[in-house]
DNA sequence: TAGTTGATCGTCT
DNA sequence: GACGATCAACTAA
């Protein structure tokens, strides 16, 4: 399938959470910051599956925090966490279900030397793969702070492209990462041998 | 290469 | 008052 630049649809992101998990990678985001566009496809991600999952940030209800995620698909759920880092999630299902897909790691297309000076690194640790290997460097790397929480992907500042969608044969599972309850899920996807994962795939998985 | 640690603060208990 | 969907710098070997 040919790249397209042809913005996701709101249908996109009202099917079932893993669906749409698997379906994002390979697809682009695009963000327009200043005069600038960053653009980067989505290599590796992770699935929060709304009340039901311990995991989610959703558990325990309805909070002033995570209000977006009960909003309609297709919003962008942004988080500080640790205290001086965001992650970025795309919500998923219809109003109210608290599903999102966290966005874990982006491979740089386009804008890379903006993407470098917004993550202040030095030439040597400039490679373009290590400038969005992970959740947080993704959203610093994209100027993605609070200031996006309930951004709609339909909008202009920041959407989803169609992309070149990954191949169900490139798509690999794993447990999520980072988390203490509900781990045992396999519920983070990812592209198979792409260089911008934020982990490095083990040669011999071994059943995990 | 693997393992440990400090940074730093909003959110919920 | 504890902890977290993290990262970079550091240590040891």
């Amino acid at each position: 399938m040919a790249l397209s630049y042809k913005k996701l649809p709101r249908s996109f992101y009202l099917r079932p959470t893993t669906i749409v998990a698997r379906d994002l990678l390979g697809r682009y985001i695009v963000r327009k910051h200043g005069r600038k566009r960053l653009t980067g496809k989505i290599v590796e991600v992770e699935a929060y599956l709304g009340t039901h999952d311990p995991a989610s940030h959703t558990y325990r209800g309805r909070t002033n925090r995570n209000d977006v995620m009960f909003w309609e698909g297709g919003h962008l759920y942004v988080y500080f966490t640790y205290g001086m880092h965001f992650c970025a999630n795309v919500v998923t299902e219809k109003a109210g279900t608290g599903h999102a897909v966290l966005l874990r790691a982006i491979e740089p297309v386009g804008g890379i030397e903006t993407m470098r000076r917004l993550r202040r690194l030095q030439k040597e640790r400039s490679s373009a793969h290590l400038l969005a290997n992970g959740p947080a460097k993704f959203c610093q790397a994209f100027a993605i702070t609070r200031t996006e929480n309930g951004t709609d992907l339909l909008g202009n500042s920041i959407c989803l492209t169609e992309g070149i969608p990954a191949r169900r044969k490139e798509i690999r599972t794993s447990r999520r990462i980072g988390i203490s309850r509900g781990k045992e899920k396999r519920l983070r996807f990812f592209v198979a041998g792409n260089a911008s994962l934020s982990r490095r795939e083990r040669r011999h998985p071994a059943g995990k």
